[in-house]
DNA sequence: TTGTACGCGTTATCAA
DNA sequence: TTGATAACGCGTACAA
């Protein structure tokens, strides 16, 4: 009666029809030759008589000889993958960085292996260190790891850091000076004299960056800031901020992330606050979403999947084989100005400017 | 002067204190055993003395030591690895399904190696079979492949489908019908007699899926159904189907996901359209940032994380070693009504019915 | 229970 | 230029 059914999922078992694959031996067998010579003639090395040399590439073709990539990188160590290590899968930022890494992985042959570290250094650590044998780099997505151990990681393979900054590790972060001095100057031209910045989490490395950036540029600009301790880079941290950036009196407000600056936005509107009537919310990143909101969110972009992209160029430049990208773009933020910025709610602010 | 600098550019290098790592033959020769003794211990099959086992292990830990993944995939042919290739990493609805994959597979100590064939069949191949011989299992979510070519893969590694059913192969596919029902009930109790499809890429296999739930619950419900052919499932698509839209005489419209339902709404809404109250827009899958908007979108919510993770443990499941989750939760769809569903506009509409 | 020997598919180091 | 041979690190029959 349901035989049919049995046999569709049996159709699905596992070791069925592994068809042992054809190795170098098959093909020096069919070409004559030693299996050695096909390995120099199908590697790039290529000490080989341009005759024998066409022989084996036919009879490979013939065959539909694919090399075995594991039994290529036990000799070599090489396996033609890096390791993509991102602290939270959740954050919509990461997914640009994915996008970047793998597009950029794929067009130079590589593939990409990604796992998640769940914002445990511990994790992390663990994950890195298991990859570590199994990709030829890895790269290092904001990360929650110490430096020594970062640096103990690189000392192995090549490593690339994004979003952070660890001496003696290649790293890649995008000038946020030139977005945050946009968004100050921004916000300032607007009325505001009193900022605040919504922190992200306490060991982040770029929630202090970007606070220091801000800061400095506020101090420059005479406008007062004062920092609202959050810690939870998410919609819902940013709900829980809403309490405290309403007591406080600063008018604007920039947001460590776009999920943040999205969650704060939400419980403000439903607690019937005008934005940006009433105050005025920057973000920073500009994940996919943030120009859904009302109002749209203005942020600070992050080139997030070139971080990706130059994070791979980089790990593979240093891989050797691969030149480096001469014009190494230089990663910038840039302003973005939409609907939750706005004007300062009371002229006397200015005044007491 | 710069040696310093020199020397923090240096400890990037590759190669760098790659410090052989330590194998069975460290352990063995400390633990005073032959290598072989090292293996079975250390392997979960124990034909070795309780006492040599303690030894073994205790040796191991001291020196710190790490089976060589690479190494063990080569004899056994597991890599404790599945690959997942996406259709188009660009669509957020991926995104969960990636998270999905990730965590159910990191929980059972596999990894993840990631891969997008760029909407291309061809592209979809070719990763397919270069995974093939580096993971132990794939799944293809809304693979754009020919089912011979998907039947073709699965014969030589096990293999889950996402979105789709090929015959013989196990596939992850939530129930549709679920949420049409209740999307088309909700439309026509609403008023609207006269429902659209704004469908997705013409070789998609889940778009005309949809096509005829919608189309069964439409007929059955005694409602009129149009298609309108749009074939880009984004928001760039969407906004290109808003003259047709316009021109129909629809009151509802089904999207075939979110992205392109955000596209309409926004291209009308830009036309001076009113939403919901001169037209309904009912999106599928309930990606990120799909409340985000103005109104929040109404959709049918698509369980993505959830099925990342079915086909992952489908995938483990075929691989023997661990058990098939018993209650293989039915994954099912869900409407969620938001803002941009309403009443039809002409009550003419409900006496015509 | 433990040791021996060989294979996994490829690269790399020698000789020839 | 080509062929033989030894790794790479581990699993696994088979023998002891």
């Amino acid at each position: 009666m349901n035989e049919e059914e049995v046999a569709g999922v049996r159709s699905g078992i596992p070791a069925a029809g592994q068809g042992a694959s054809v190795t170098i031996y098959d093909v020096a067998e069919l070409a004559g030759v030693h299996p050695s010579t096909v390995s120099r003639a199908l590697s790039n090395a290529g000490r080989v008589s341009a005759r024998t040399q066409k022989k084996i590439e036919d009879v490979a073709a013939q065959l539909n000889y694919r090399a075995n990539p594991l039994a290529r990188a036990l000799p070599t160590g090489r396996t033609s993958t890096v390791g993509l290590i991102v602290s939270d899968i959740t954050n919509p930022a990461y997914f640009d960085v994915i996008r970047g890494a793998e597009g950029a992985a794929a067009v130079l042959g590589y593939t990409l292996v990604l796992a998640e570290s769940a914002e445990s250094a511990e994790k992390e650590l663990l994950i890195a260190r298991r990859m570590l044998t199994t990709v030829d780099g890895v790269i290092l997505a904001s990360p929650r790891l110490a430096d020594t151990e970062i640096q103990d990681v690189a000392a192995k393979k090549p490593v690339v850091v994004i979003n952070r900054e660890v001496a003696g590790v290649p790293s890649v972060v995008a000038n946020i000076d030139a977005g945050v001095t946009d968004a100050v100057r921004h916000l300032a031209s607007m009325g505001h004299t009193s900022l605040a910045y919504v922190s992200g989490p306490d060991r982040s490395w770029m929630s202090a960056l970007r606070w220091d950036s801000i800061s400095a540029r506020c101090e420059w600009s005479n406008l007062s800031l004062t920092k609202i301790e959050c810690g939870i880079p998410t919609i819902e941290g940013g709900r829980r901020a809403a309490p405290t950036v309403l007591a406080s009196n600063a008018t604007a407000f920039i947001c460590y992330n776009d999920l943040m600056a999205i969650g704060l936005m939400q419980e403000l509107q439903q607690a019937g606050v005008q934005v940006p009537d009433a105050l005025s919310i920057v973000g920073f990143d500009n994940i996919f979403g943030s120009d859904f909101t009302t109002p749209p969110l203005s942020t600070i972009k992050s080139p997030l999947r070139a971080s990706g992209e130059a994070a791979i160029n980089e790990i593979l430049a240093r891989l050797g084989g691969t030149p480096v990208p001469p014009g190494r773009s230089e990663l910038s933020t840039e302003l973005v100005i939409r609907g939750s910025s706005g004007r300062a709610p009371s002229p006397a602010a200015l005044a007491a400017g």
